[in-house]
DNA sequence: AAGTCGGGGCG
DNA sequence: CGCCCAGACTT
């Protein structure tokens, strides 16, 4: 049932129809000559290209940048975070500068943080170690944190002209649909097919830039994940996907990752101020270095992390224990759980969150788990932005205090 | 080669 | 409610 049918051409093919020669192409052969398809694909591009704020003035910096965050994200939600970005760290330099925090606090709510993190360590890198220059070749940028094989390419391509393949979901949609290839995208077999045709198309034209941007825009126009516009595209004629009438069979993916309940007890400490108090996630895993109340994991006896609307005694265990462990004195009762939901690609979020007012004594003498690594500060509400926090975590706040500005407590 | 890592928009 | 998005890194 989850399988979409597929059609395959020699159900109705008769006999002594040309599928010989089809068929014994080599895998990675694209459907036409790869001078012809570039050109087609150039000459498209040259119409229907968007204006994007990261193609004005494409420096190595804003390549850069515009690149990492648009790894897994949609452009639509990338047009805000460049223009901060940019407008707070105009250079390579000026984020080198920063804080994690303040990279951190401005890159809150793009999501895979490990992005932000390794963004400022890999300016760091390009300001200490090449003068605060970029590399200028795609080997020595796929050297730099956070700098893969997409975006090496990428940036190689777009801001140096070398003729590097840019592979990315788009690509890999454009070019196993273009030659009807059901190898799975997630697998190096994929991986190969996809590059080697890339490259065949980047290598046939003077433009490799305009190749790479192409066929990336021609998978986020045209050749869409869905209902894919067929009539629109320049390489309608040559593509076998749409010869078989099924486009939207391709590509093929073989991983499906499950989705894990994760649930979490947490305790929003105010102090008489109305400051909250966050502590320092570890720099690695989930929300790695981003900020949030005190928090603990609570085995899900139920296996749904939904099962229960209750206050469970694990939870309000692990409450005390939250408490007890920063050397303050929890309470004899508690009051019903705040319960927030979030789904994540491969994660459900379910947090139970009591909001605990603390005198300005134990405040006072709140001090992070002596750990070692782990740090704590009070921080005002509207002053949230110096730090990294989810999208979760500001979620968590607003069930629990009331929306921001508004307190509803204090 | 498989697992992990966010968040949101869309059909 | 499942799928997808200008992927990289770890094990």
């Amino acid at each position: 049932m989850t399988h979409r049918s597929r059609t395959k051409s020699s159900a109705g093919a008769a006999p002594g129809a040309p599928l010989v020669a089809k068929t014994t192409m080599g895998a990675s052969t694209l459907p036409d000559d790869a001078a012809l398809l570039a050109a087609q694909l150039s000459r498209w591009f040259a119409g229907a290209a968007r204006d994007l704020p990261w193609r004005h003035d494409r420096t190595p910096y804003r390549v850069w940048l515009s690149e990492v965050m648009l790894q897994q994200t949609r452009v639509a939600v990338v047009v805000d975070y460049f223009a901060r970005f940019t407008a707070r760290f105009p250079d390579v330099g000026a984020l080198a500068a920063a804080s994690e925090d303040d990279v951190l606090g401005l890159w809150s709510g793009l999501g895979y943080y490990s992005r932000g993190r390794n963004l400022h360590k890999a300016a760091r890198v390009v300001v200490d170690e090449h003068g605060g220059r970029f590399p200028s070749t795609r080997d020595g940028l796929r050297a730099l944190p956070g700098v893969g094989d997409y975006t090496s390419a990428a940036i190689a391509s777009l801001a140096f002209g070398e003729s590097a393949a840019v592979v990315d979901g788009n690509v890999h949609r454009v070019l196993m649909r273009l030659c009807a290839d059901d190898t799975a995208i997630d697998t190096p077999a994929g991986q190969r097919a996809t590059t080697a045709r890339a490259t065949a198309l980047v290598t046939a034209t003077s433009s490799p830039a305009t190749v790479n941007e192409g066929l990336m825009e021609l998978g986020a126009l045209v050749c869409a994940p869905r209902a894919p516009s067929c009539g629109a595209c320049p390489w309608r004629r040559s593509c076998r996907a749409h010869d078989a009438g099924a486009p939207e069979d391709y590509p093929v993916k073989a991983r499906r990752p499950a989705r894990r309940a994760l649930r979490v007890a947490a305790v929003v400490l105010v102090d008489e101020a109305g400051h909250l108090w966050l502590e320092r996630r570890a720099s690695r895993g989930l929300f790695g270095g981003l900020w949030e109340p005190p928090g603990t994991v609570v085995p899900d006896d139920a296996g749904d992390a939904a099962a229960t609307a209750a206050t469970t005694e694990a939870t309000t265990e692990a409450w005390r224990g939250l408490l007890v462990a920063r050397g303050l004195t929890a309470p004899s009762t508690w009051p019903p759980a705040v319960v927030v939901q979030r789904t994540l690609t491969h994660r459900d979020l379910r947090f139970d969150v009591v909001v605990v007012p603390l005198p300005a004594d134990a405040a006072r003498a709140l001090r992070p788990l002596d750990s070692g690594e782990l740090d704590g500060r009070w921080l005002a509400r509207g002053a949230l932005g110096a730090v990294g926090t989810s999208t979760a975590v500001r979620a968590v706040l607003e069930a629990a205090l009331g929306p921001p500005g508004s307190p509803r407590l204090l």
